[in-house]
DNA sequence: TTGAAAGCGCTAACAT
DNA sequence: ATGTTAGCGCTTTCAA
């Protein structure tokens, strides 16, 4: 069916429009620099020809390639989604594509793609992660690849991050429960090896702390899905009403949707019996029946400034490489304190 | 920060190994034909030398690349994330990798993308996409890139096509709410041009007609977002409780979504004033507090049926070139009639 | 402004 | 099993 390309190239074209190879490639790249006679004709030609730049081989003269990539646990997040979107824009922007890599949040693709775009000669890489990153970018960087770790902090200085500061958000999530008088929190998600579960745990924790009132229980789980929350909300349900939390600091939206769903099904009022809140905003936590509470990235547009970091890393400008910013709490009808009549 | 690449090619490392570069190709290649002896001080010569291959070189000398691109308006759509998610494992499988492209529904963006792919000279193309394409893809195939339409049926022959059944879609959606005893059903969404809105439509009128009983109401929109429900859902409270519809048929969940939810914040009791049905059954679609009733694409995997046919294209051995599948009906909440107490 | 020509790093065909 | 070598298609320096 597919026609087979005949292999035409920049010396056929030139060939056809009787000048030299070289002025092809001119008119390729500076155009202003051909006379308007020969662009004339070499346009005539490249249009007979069906000719298609070869990618490879400009990139193999040139050493290097005009793409960043990026690495994201799972784009069918909203929160990943959104992201790229603004990875997307800024890069292009600058004249540089993205490669978008799903690695389910697996070591092997991980590595795997690590490796491809290490082969592709990327400019650079954003990896967002749920697993230990540093090391392996460590030595992407030693060999000449610079990296951008997204979403959250990184341990080491070498290492080039841009983050929310996923602490201040447990903590913010757990205040706002507080202030609300209820008392037994709960927080659910997991593991909590991973940084994004175990900050935002520790934030909770701290502010149940510093208010000297109220209790935290911890509730993991080893996904962070719906299907997870439905779980907990099952475990939670099997109780005595008397023995669940008041009130329910969610790691993530999903999670937290889920929860709310199974506890709403079983007849559990929210906020009255039990609060929720959840994490990262997505645009379903707005959407639900009872919107949700959340924990949002403040307005910047994370994905852009990870790609202005990266630029800056590669021209050599960048002044902080550790950029962290505040989240915000949002508050829904999830967490609404009820008016009195 | 970054150290500089030093230049380091497969020559280099023969040098070090003190073998010849095509044993190091080799070694790369086809380890099996390589000595232990020389595969081991080859080896170790990478590791002191950081030798990462050059993709550009392989691919320059090889004329072909091994990745297939995946075009699609908007990955945050958990459709299209779901079929990237088959896309990718089933091309992992065949050896190939895949570039994800996010065109934001724009013309611009997909014609540059289409550009660089073809210049990229990836093996070939699937495409979502709502804009006219075939004629654009027409042209990639006479210069040699095949593609794979995704989504919707290609309406020339030549284009192959991995595609659900739309109107058959519309048709069960609308015989649904008719068999549930509704009369006066409304379609949300559009705009019709869009094939994925027009089909749509075409299937509920279908069934309405056939049905020989009750009306269709066509309400539209120009986007098909939680927005969009949201906005129409508005329109329809300011109308008499009589004059509404008892039932919806949505352009997909989204906008069914956003519909629901501002029914029920007016009062709208759901299913039993107004039954609504969505289209796709996203995750979220099932996690609503009312779970959302749905059409969703058959449990054949669409990323991995379209990979299926391109491979099957470029070794020849492909022979229906358009398949169409017929969805399914998931009946939940939204539209479960009700037990009689 | 245009032409000629030297490689970029790799693979594979061929020779040994 | 290993070495030698000719390009793949392009950009760019240098000369004219």
């Amino acid at each position: 069916m597919t026609a087979p390309r005949r292999k035409v190239g920049i010396r056929e074209v030139a060939a056809l429009a009787e000048v030299a190879s070289g002025t092809v490639s001119h008119y390729l790249n500076r155009p202003d620099r051909v006379s308007a006679e020969k662009a004339q004709r070499i346009r005539r030609a490249i249009d007979t020809l069906g000719f298609v730049p070869n990618h490879a081989g400009r990139q193999l003269r040139l050493g290097r390639s005009d793409a960043v990539a990026y690495l994201a646990p799972d784009v069918s997040n909203p929160f990943f989604a959104a992201v790229a979107e603004g990875v997307e824009r800024r890069a292009a922007a600058a004249g540089l594509s993205v490669f978008i890599a799903n690695t389910h949040a697996t070591r092997d693709r991980e590595d795997a793609y690590l490796r491809q775009f290490e082969q592709h000669r990327v400019r650079g890489l954003l990896v967002a992660s749920h697993e230990p990153m540093e090391e392996r970018l460590a030595h992407l960087r030693e060999r000449g690849t610079p990296s951008v770790l997204l979403g959250r902090a990184a341990a080491g200085s070498a290492q080039p991050s841009v983050a929310v500061d996923e602490v201040m958000g447990g903590r913010l999530a757990a205040r706002h429960l507080l202030e609300l008088g209820r008392r037994r929190l709960a927080f659910v998600g997991g593991p909590l090896r991973i940084r994004q579960a175990g900050d935002r745990l520790q934030g909770a924790g701290d502010a149940v702390r510093e208010s000297g009132a109220g209790s935290l229980e911890v509730l993991t789980t080893t996904v962070r899905t719906i299907a997870a929350g439905r779980a907990v909300a099952a475990e939670l349900l099997a109780r005595p009403a008397t023995r669940r939390p008041d009130a329910v600091v969610a790691v993530n939206d999903l999670v937290a949707l889920g929860l709310l769903q199974a506890l709403v099904a079983a007849g559990v009022r929210v906020p009255e019996d039990v609060a929720v809140i959840g994490y990262d905003d997505i645009e379903f936590a707005a959407a639900s029946l009872i919107p949700l509470s959340s924990i949002r990235a403040p307005q910047v547009d994370f994905g852009a400034a990870a790609v202005d970091l990266l630029l800056g890393l590669l021209d050599g400008t960048a002044d902080d490489t550790q950029r962290t910013y505040p989240p915000e709490l949002v508050v829904r009808a999830s967490t609404r304190p009820q008016e009195q009549p």
